[in-house]
DNA sequence: CTAAACAGTGGACTACGCTCCAAGGTCAAG
DNA sequence: CTTGACCTTGGAGCGTAGTCCACTGTTTAG
């Protein structure tokens, strides 16, 4: 798959996209003329690297997850380990996010907390 | 408070702080000398803010959000609406987490998911 | 009076995650 | 053989969120 079909299939730039092989994101397979030539499975593998990003993982980390998944002796385990890990991660942001919105929750009707803090009022 | 205690008292550098004055995250009265002169409020607040800027609200809404409260005809009324909105991204955030968790969940264990999008295998 | 410890400013610089652009190579159709 | 659509590279530029620095002013203690 060229580079343009693949921007098509996953919404991103061109430039985007070279971007991400900068990166290490990607691995870039070249045709004799040198363009490249992405596999199938990069289409769902940048929809996972987006929805991750989103998430408030940095490319550099879906990155080194990447490569840790590549160079793990037994790639099974591995991925299970990093997944899991990925998976703590996500609770942790999760259970943030609960603590945030209670103490939103808390707030609301409890007078003017945010704006006192605020010197203009 | 000066400056340099509200640094202490919220681990922030002088500079950040006086950045986030800058964008409007802080509104600055000044003593006879120039220096600036900070509300205790201002401890919790910028508390508040690295707490949703770390869940994924750019400076920029924050300080929006601050102002729409300001602003508003009715504080009460606005705050709450205002909390309520973001208890709504909150949960947004919350549901796109516990759906790329219970995606990786899903992958543990069923072969070579992550891999198979990088074509360096 | 001077030195230390604070404060102020402006501007350069960084890292991340792109986006845009110019100049040029490749390829298929007419 | 030219045109157009596609691809390549390198480099500049941008927005966000700061950090660091030099130089200067202010306050306090000895």
């Amino acid at each position: 798959m060229l580079i343009g079909e693949l921007a098509v299939q996953t919404g991103m730039t061109k430039d985007g996209i070279r971007f991400y092989e900068k990166v290490g994101l990607l691995t870039g397979r070249r045709l004799p003329n040198g363009y490249r030539d992405f596999p199938p499975e990069a289409v769902p593998w940048l929809h996972y690297v987006r929805t991750a990003q989103t998430l408030g993982f940095s490319l550099a980390e879906i990155a080194r997850h990447g490569e840790e998944l590549r160079d793990a002796p037994d790639t099974a385990e591995a991925l299970s380990a990093l997944l899991a890990e990925k998976i703590r991660l996500i609770d942790a942001r999760m259970a943030e996010l609960a603590a945030l919105r209670a103490d939103l929750d808390a707030r609301v009707g409890t007078g003017c907390p945010l704006r006192a803090a605020d010197p203009v009022s």
